[in-house]
DNA sequence: ATTTTTGCAAACCTTTTGCATGGAA
DNA sequence: TTCCATGCAAAAGGTTTGCAAAAAT
């Protein structure tokens, strides 16, 4: 049933125990959509009273990392902040203004990754790539309106 | 002459004191060379006994950020770091092993963000890429002596 | 002389940890 | 029943701030 939740099944195929703060917290993810804070999540629990501590918090955010799940990034604030994902390598496109994410493959970056690399002569390892922006829904509203982002 | 130094001829150039502090936290920065972090300047500065308190050093370093000649990144660890650089834009490789850092530019880069844009949807306004791997120098030492990064 | 900058110390925020209790398997 | 996971509360970092004193212009 709830292992319809990607981050509760994979935490199930890993043999970890669904425990209550695990499955409230996957389940805030996935209906989050966006980006968000540690904090952020802190007080949407604490609002909803689901009874998740700030340990426990950052332990089922560590644990889902670790498993790609969930992925870290850190806003242009050098703010951290972690997005819900398929696990693969991949990055995220954010929108500024409304937070929304997108996944984004690595067509035409592996091969801009590997020029820098060649001209740089560094043997490149792993590389991350943050991008922000507007969503579509975003830029016709600000479009409309004239309002600028954030 | 120590305006010879970048750092300092940008503070000086865009109106603010040449104080002790400051300079001394310009030419730390500017010896040292690869990333490096707040408490690691910190710790050196303590050491040379420069007197820069805690305070000032980040004071220093938002100032420098904002003039565009320093840069705060993100490692892989989720750590803040920051390099030394020429104000426009571009991005850095990192040497996962020794710490030492490259600019690179964005040949190539641009035309795949302006994909991931054309598939997202998304306007994208600013991107940000950080790459991490060996320098060529590391590369060879590694290879010697067959010992692992980090 | 005036205004900016500094140092100090405390405050703040985020994240981690030890340990006894509680809950899943 | 047996570990694993949680909560609590304290600790550990990292970064910021208010304010009086010190320094740069």
């Amino acid at each position: 049933m709830e292992a319809r939740n990607p981050i509760v099944r994979a935490l199930d195929d890993a043999g970890y125990r669904l425990t209550e703060p695990r499955l409230a917290v996957a389940d805030l993810i996935v209906r989050h959509g966006g980006h968000f804070t540690a904090s952020e999540l802190a007080s949407t629990a604490r609002q909803r009273r689901l009874g998740v501590s700030r340990a426990t918090l950052f332990r089922a955010l560590e644990l889902m990392v670790d498993l790609g799940v969930v992925e870290r990034l850190d806003l242009p604030s050098g703010e951290h902040a972690y997005v819900s994902c398929a696990p693969a390598h991949h990055h995220h496109v954010v929108c500024s203004r409304c937070g929304r994410t997108a996944e984004v493959d690595d067509t035409g970056l592996n091969e801009a990754v590997r020029e820098i690399g060649r001209a740089s002569g560094f043997r490149i390892d792993t590389h991350r790539l943050e991008l922000f922006g507007l969503c579509r829904h975003c830029q016709a509203i600000v479009g409309r309106s004239g309002a600028s982002p954030d």
